[in-house]
DNA sequence: CTGACTTTGTGCATCGGTTCACAAAGGGAT
DNA sequence: ATCCCTTTGTGAACCGATGCACAAAGTCAG
């Protein structure tokens, strides 16, 4: 907060904030596995980055490390948790209980981690009162009433293209402020609301174009007219 | 169109490439209702980015708009599929008919487009024999065969973390060079082979970094979309 | 045909992120 | 304590992506 030099500057680079998780996970393991320290160049080889820049990622948080030695796996644990705010407790709503909110709900990284999947909601009364992962699936008119009270702010929307901005709406009208969308549309928010969307379709074209570019060789005769 | 000075240089920047199903998705969206032409800014806002970089993005594939008009749409939606390879038919096997697989089985943007579920395999002799989205789930033991005879390039792993690599490795010896990975893990592959990630926690964990700003910081920094 | 108007395509400045490479810092041995 | 070895933390160069702002290229009306 003082010089802008060294100390925790709270403006942490985005594309460090998006490795963060990577590095957690592969400290996770070791830690697992009794590893009590772990060298940069170990670490950035488990989490698939290379080392300069998990270094540099790391001074973003402060100066963990100890030279000659390395990190300590336990202390950078806490240290990355308690940056991203895992350290708290999030309590996460799913909507649309289709095939990928019913996977969603029991993927290992939703219910553990600092995460709790606290509500599930569905429009379909097929679906509604369904027990999943342990949870009732109540009706999408409880959307506002049990978002507030049971301090729902994180939501997950994996309805339908055509609900989704309805629901997203809605949720925000609630007080909600970040959103995880599956749907693929463009969400329209007020700029004080995060948005991330994952658009698995996006993936796949993004490797059908890698993929073309290879089977066609070094030499790409493409033009057709 | 073959002019030397502006070539359809084959160097698209990755970033250009990552937006570009985004664009494809917006232009069909009007395509169906009818638009014939549409203008950078018009489609930008649609695609939520901002129009500069949408017509940058554009020049890269060639120079398709019309000054004065815009882009028409069919022609352009036309000229996007075909740079990213989805004039053609990707034969996609999921592997791992967990809850994930089977959502991924019946997404929209997996069975259409350019692509096509060709195969399901799964380890669990409960599920193997299951017809999910019109298609039977076979024994991962037939992985190798099925791959070769039915053409398969792309493969989704929807495996758990510990049977990922594992099941990489084959696909990858069976000849796959593309992979798209749902399992948290970072799979070692030669550096001929194409491995895009997907991972719900990380963004989740992203999510409640911002979250956790917003809440606490006496600082807020402003933070864009 | 001319002139007003619209919208593309791009040169350029800028910004954020990556990588290199090394001085500084610490541990351990003697 | 001193020296050697290892590994961090970071300055600086580099690289790609972004966004501005405008000339060029086209449309359309009269």
């Amino acid at each position: 907060m003082k010089s802008p030099s060294h100390p925790r500057d709270r403006g942490i680079p985005e594309a460090t904030v998006a490795r963060l998780p990577l590095y957690l996970r592969a400290l996770h393991l070791m830690a697992e596995r009794g590893i009590a320290t772990v060298s940069s160049e170990d670490l950035a080889s488990a989490a698939g980055v290379n080392s300069a820049k998990l270094r540099k990622d790391l001074s973003h948080l402060g100066s963990y490390g100890t030279r000659g030695v390395g990190y300590d796996v336990e202390y950078l644990v806490y240290q990355i948790s308690r940056e991203l705010g895992l350290t708290q407790d999030w309590a996460v709503a799913i909507v649309g209980i289709g095939n990928l909110g019913r996977a969603l709900a029991n993927y290992g990284g939703f219910v553990s981690r600092g995460f709790r999947v606290a509500a599930m909601f569905d429009a379909d009364p097929e679906v509604v009162g369904d027990t999943i992962a342990g949870l009732n699936v109540e009706h999408i008119d409880a959307l506002e009433a049990a978002i507030k009270r049971r301090g729902v702010s994180i939501v997950v929307l994996a309805t339908p293209a055509a609900a989704a901005q309805e629901v997203c709406d809605r949720v925000v009208a609630a007080g909600v402020t970040s959103i995880l969308n599956f749907a693929p549309v463009v969400l329209t928010v007020p700029d004080t609301v995060d948005v991330r969307k994952v658009d698995l379709s996006i993936e796949l074209q993004i490797l059908a174009f890698h993929e073309q570019r290879k089977a066609g060789g070094p030499l790409m005769a493409v033009d057709t007219q």
